[in-house]
DNA sequence: GCTGTATTGATAAATTTTTATCAATTCAAT
DNA sequence: ATTGAATTGATAAAAATTTATCAATACAGC
């Protein structure tokens, strides 16, 4: 089908531009408005207005109606509950330097119900806590993992010990990886990897590739 | 043309392919290989091998030899020069809170020959200096881009002051924002927003789209 | 020097994704 | 109630992207 119906599969491309939507939902209803048009998101996020649609169509079951728009409040939790943030999520930090402490302070994760249950580091004088989130050696990961079910961890390690800690991360039983080290990681079947690299981020922007709508 | 040869505009997914390429091609050339195959490359990110002959075409001239595949460090510098890593770039930080800090302190740029010049806080008690680098009142912002030339802004304000922070950078004249506030940010035309939102990039690694090759 | 094989680069096909067009619908205004 | 305008959802067309296939090539081993 390539209708407005949810009968083929979601594509990756909608999916990547969900937090976009949601973040712009947010921003309109924080304005007080109850209705907004496919053509005000397209506008807002660079993108087009029946592509908005398309996208919507996947994770919604709301029609939008004429002259009005869609109903906000119930595109905004439609999304959120399409990417999962009505379910709590517990996450680790890996490595406890200054990035890694950043983490444990960041607050917005409370708003998209993720948990961040503790922070490991290998060196001794780590050891201790940061903002009332304790940071373990790193020998103690897997007893923590198996004890909260943490599926997802934070990599935040110099570039020289990624995959070491990537790979003790992997043992642990972390199933899906955020690596802010600029390191290429090998990883297992099955097992998740998504890069943010500050640099390669910061390069892109110049590259003339505005997208805005990327998560 | 759509064969190997670099006629036709270079696509986006391309582009933002190539960090991950970069990525693995020093790990590579860190093992001592002197040669790679576009197998190698393609199974250890999870792509096709022809889509990465196509891509690596778009951006090197440098011919695959049969039975042996390409020369890594010709395709490591190719990829730099195209992302622009072989010139150097200014940028500043608004926004010194602890994320902030932690990009003051972040080595990772000079490896990519991108300069923090210095970071903005609107609070008093945070004028200073970390790492080595200054911390100025956000009025000073336009002075300190102009002298810099500065283009691209890294922004790590709390979400509510962040339109209000996307605003000065504008004025102030830069043209790229890497934007860490969970907020949708209205900017006007030719001025460039990427999000990086922590948040969204954990939930979107749990929604079964394993994508080991985003940038 | 031959032979076999891994690997490339091209062409072509298939698939996915985006964009265009338009009748149908609902609200607002008269 | 009727009219007009904005907006949707569907279908269709276009464009972009990925995948498949394969002859040509250069190296390795004999």
């Amino acid at each position: 089908m390539d209708s407005f119906g949810q009968d083929s599969e979601i594509s990756k491309a909608t999916v990547a531009r969900l937090p976009a939507y949601l973040r712009f939902l947010k921003e309109v209803a924080s304005r007080g408005s109850w209705y907004v048009s496919s053509a005000a998101i397209a506008e807002a996020l660079g993108v087009s207005a029946v592509g908005v649609r398309k996208d919507l169509a996947f994770v919604s079951s709301q029609a939008g109606k004429p002259k009005r728009g869609f109903e906000v409040n119930t595109l905004i939790s439609d999304i959120e509950k399409f990417l999962g943030y009505d379910e709590r999520t517990a996450v680790v930090v890996v490595g406890a330097g200054r990035l890694g402490k950043a983490i444990l302070l960041y607050e917005g994760f409370e708003h998209f119900r993720i948990d961040v249950v503790a922070a490991f580091d290998i060196s001794p004088e780590k050891i201790g806590a940061v903002g009332g989130k304790p940071i373990y050696p790193l020998e103690r990961l897997g007893e923590i993992v198996r004890r909260h079910s943490v599926k997802a961890g934070i990599l935040t390690v110099p570039r020289e010990s990624a995959q070491r800690a990537c790979d003790a991360m992997v043992e642990a039983g972390i199933r899906a990886i955020l690596n802010f080290a600029p390191a290429s990681l090998t990883v297992p079947e099955g097992v998740s990897v998504r890069y943010e690299d500050l640099a390669a981020s910061l390069a892109m922007l110049f590259g003339s590739v505005p997208d805005k709508n990327q998560g």
